[in-house]
DNA sequence: GTCTATAGCTAGATAGAC
DNA sequence: GTCTATCTAGCTATAGAC
């Protein structure tokens, strides 16, 4: 057996970079191999369906990181809630690059429509929501009010790196997160 | 002369839906051709630069319903401020179809980074957001309130326009239009 | 498991008839 | 001003050597 020239997870982290950045249409295999460091045939062999078996691994691999670095930590009652908000925030901050990066749910959705990835990106966007929820119910949100504030975290994340991509202004991304972050700290 | 076989606005309509929903890269001339009910060789004829140029059009179109159907109503001030805001709301939701269409900017945004066509997104957003930061220091807010209200109503826009469609709920995208409109009619 | 080479197709763009 | 026909470059995907 021949070893692999680029571990898993580097090869997906610079594929979900060129998704994030080019949407599922934009990006092509060139790009796609070359950030990966591989040649095009050999993400065939990894990858035997192709680009959309590709794009499916990427969402995989972003939905484990949800999952490792805010479903879990929210849910952790060993961590004060305080520090767990915290906590999260700070991993959202850095996993969208401080607002420079692209929401890769985002990207893929535009040019596939939701027929594509659409079950995936529902589910993604359902367990940020439930996360949050559950979260606030634990620090004493009645159940309607924890999921309306959960429906708008998720929007003042994703609202907030469309505006302060556009603007150019990164401050809008901190300033929306800071306000996340009081919404749960009251 | 030969008469054009169809006119500016149809055109430029039926090829603003292809770029939201299919983003820049996404839509081929191809959809574009089809979507205006030319062949296209005659779009060439009306926009001899191509792909980015008719992009640019479309984006000066919807920049023109802008001003035309939030900025104008928003400073007409021979009209009640309360019936301004619901009927700039009531234009912002048959915009983006409930919820159902996509921001241009945000389709554009995708593929091309901001390199393409960077300064006509940020000048439309900077558009909307001054045209809601001016509205709300007339009804009385203070200047820095004002505009960060302004900036929140354009970051719920968006924000509702990603979660909704991502999770096919509408409602999402209603919701946040009065909320929006609750912020002005206080 | 990775590579070079290439097939088959569609993209954006152009030429020239009417 | 609109059309059909066509060019070249790039795309996704495959074949087959190592």
């Amino acid at each position: 057996m021949r070893p692999q020239k680029v571990n898993s997870s580097e090869l997906l982290q610079g594929m979900l970079n060129v998704f994030r950045s080019k949407g599922y249409e934009g990006a092509s295999l060139n790009d796609l191999a070359t950030s990966s460091g591989l040649q095009k045939a050999s993400l065939y062999h990894r990858f035997p369906n192709g680009k959309k078996e590709i794009a499916t691994a990427v969402l995989n691999y972003v939905n484990e990181g949800l999952q490792k670095d805010l479903c879990k930590i929210l849910a952790d009652t060993t961590i004060p809630s305080n520090k767990r908000i915290m906590k999260v925030i700070e991993n959202i901050n850095s996993f969208y690059d401080g607002g420079k990066a692209t929401c890769l749910l985002r990207s893929i959705s535009l040019n596939t429509g939701m027929e594509l990835f659409g079950t995936e990106i529902k589910d993604n966007m359902n367990e940020w929501i439930n996360a949050f929820a559950n979260f606030g119910k634990e620090i004493g949100f009645s159940e309607e009010t924890a999921i309306e504030n959960a429906r708008e975290t998720l929007i003042t994340i994703q609202g907030s790196l469309v505006v302060s991509k556009g603007l150019g202004d990164f401050t809008i991304f901190k300033k929306a997160l800071s306000k996340i972050e009081h919404i749960y700290k009251e």
